[in-house]
DNA sequence: GCTTGACCTAGAGTTAACTATAAGCCTTAA
DNA sequence: TTAAGGCTTATAGTTAACTCTAGGTCAAGC
């Protein structure tokens, strides 16, 4: 079975090896073997569980919060309830982060319209009586 | 024409009186007029630069660059073309905020289903053994 | 056998963005 | 005229998430 030293796994997953004990002293990689000398060694799974923890942190969750889905993870079918309610609440959350996004991506947008009205004109004075950016 | 205190724009703009005092601090709002006695007097013109703030705020860009950003403003239509780009980097920045939400809100969209078939099968033995998932 | 390089831990340092405290100044209502 | 409430500054503290350093172990190659 192909396992995989801590800094192949930095490669790997676009993070720093300091990061991944990092996460581990947090307690998220209580999965995470050893060789007999101590060193750390991952196992394909423990790379895919390292992934589900990375989507985590992209919707934003603190770390110690996948720490406690981690730790529902260690405890079994008893905490299935709790890790399905996690995810739907993420998904509510990405779903408001999408939203929020495509607000500022608005806003963004009528920005770049009108600094290209104004590069045009070459001024910007254009607008200083306009009442309708004002409210922008 | 109407005026607004520190309270009254922090309560607007759900920030808090800190926060708006630190982003005068930072150099955020040099537009800021004071009263004679020393206060902050907010602006119709004040409230619609921070909603402009807080939207640069919104795509992630750090207080540095927004500081920037204010400069460029304050030294007028010369740095029009700095703007623009700016903004069209933000845009590009937004719009690869957006994608990776997008490939986030798949994952996690993955994981409700199988914590959804896991909770009517009243356990999640049944992936174990199930490579597909493995490979998620 | 000894050096090199990758790993280990414990713990200190960094950074961004607040958040709070202390001490003090105006204005206003009792 | 004095007490309260809202403002001011300077400065200290907090939090999250790293990021780094020091000092050490271990396995492999010369």
């Amino acid at each position: 079975m192909k396992t995989y030293t801590i800094s192949e796994v930095a490669k790997e997953l676009n993070l720093t090896v300091y990061t991944l004990r990092y996460y581990d002293k947090e307690g998220l990689m209580p999965f995470v073997e050893r060789t007999p000398s101590g060193n750390r060694l991952f196992k394909e799974s423990d790379l895919s569980a390292l992934k589900v923890i990375e989507c985590l942190k992209a919707t934003g969750m603190p770390i110690k919060e996948i720490k406690n889905f981690i730790d529902w993870c260690s405890e079994g079918d008893a905490t299935l309830q709790q890790r399905y309610d996690m995810f739907l609440e993420r998904k509510a959350n990405v779903e408001a982060q999408m939203e929020e996004l495509r607000k500022t991506m608005e806003v963004i947008e009528h920005k770049c319209l009108y600094y290209k009205t104004a590069l045009e004109a070459g001024t910007e004075e254009i607008y200083k009586k306009d009442i309708i950016e004002i409210n922008n």
